[in-house]
DNA sequence: GTCTATACCCGGATAGAC
DNA sequence: GTCTATCCGGGTATAGAC
């Protein structure tokens, strides 16, 4: 592995997770790399290219669990655990995808599902077979919990140092609070 | 009120939405108006301004909502009652906002707080006085509860057209419904 | 593997006629 | 109130030397 190519592809994570995909020039990336925009494209056919070595693993990811889904009905448990466990491997960058449509555009093109189509397989499992108008509304909610839950669990150690070895890890007492926290979310009204 | 202003604002709203605000050129406004990206500049001073000719009052709503933080803890009822409400209005405006950081940077320009400041204010409250860390995590996930569910509220809508008169409103039900999630959200394990 | 130089395009914005 | 024409800047990408 070229460690160039892993470089450009550290700096270009920190930068498309704090201004954007369309936000982020070449030429910002260069700089921090201390290059040129021309160097880039030894190691990278395009712009876009970057983006794609960025998102591959947590888009495989993605598309494994729903993968799964095809299979059957999994236990909520499971498939809660398997999104706030990719959640935190990828970080800021779970936040990029559905921040910039134009991100959605070049990933789309290298997809089996498109993203809006897996999410809302990962929807129907949530609420369930026969699924009323709540428990649609409780599967977005705890879906979208999960996310953001995970994504500030792990900011809170951004500046904390003395948590060992593992910064930007998810604590395991994190972990199992959000998971609780979603599960309770899908519970019915009436079980209250 | 110049109608051709209101034209270019709902054809903003909806390619913005649907493409995002980088994504969007004036040409693509101008091609839907069916006129030429100059006849745009009669009516706005720039791009910048469309954008904040559709946001004005949905933000105004949410700087007045965290001001009333600043008399006192609300009751967390009312505090996401408001929110709703507010997603609820601004309708798909509500993802537009923290989809693209550019739009936050247009933004942050003409407000008194910024965005995040108003975030982090709202998830103090929603965490309380005394919060410990499984209290912020739920906060956290009720904010983005919230939002999420009800926009996908609105859009089980979307399609629906004999739901009498007032399309794209939110359901009294399922405003009943979102906020029953999201109080519940806040509560401790232990209140299981 | 990185440089200089530059082509090329496209987006936002302006000038001035009508 | 909208047009034609055009400028300007910046962004991606390429050519070719080193």
């Amino acid at each position: 592995m070229s460690q160039t190519r892993e470089r450009i592809l550290a700096i270009a994570r920190e930068l498309f997770v704090r201004h954007g995909y369309t936000g982020t020039t070449n030429a910002d990336i260069a700089r921090e790399l201390g290059t040129t925009t021309a160097a880039l494209y030894y190691h990278f056919p395009s712009k876009a290219a970057i983006l794609d070595g960025l998102l591959a693993e947590p888009l495989a990811a993605y598309h494994r669990i729903t993968g799964y889904l095809d299979a059957g009905p999994p236990a909520p448990a499971e498939l809660l655990g398997a999104f706030i466990d990719l959640a935190a491997d990828s970080r800021e960058l779970a936040a990029l995808i559905d921040r910039d449509p134009s991100v959605l555009a070049v990933i789309d093109k290298r997809l089996p599902r498109t993203i809006e189509r897996m999410t809302e397989q990962v929807i129907a499992a949530l609420a369930g077979p026969d699924a009323d108008r709540g428990a649609v509304l409780r599967a977005h909610a705890a879906f979208a919990a999960i996310k953001h839950a995970t994504m500030a669990a792990i900011a809170l150690d951004a500046g904390a140092v003395d948590r060992a070895l593992d910064a930007g890890a998810l604590d395991p007492a994190d972990r199992a609070e959000i998971l609780r926290i979603a599960l309770r979310i899908l519970q019915p009204p009436a079980a209250d």
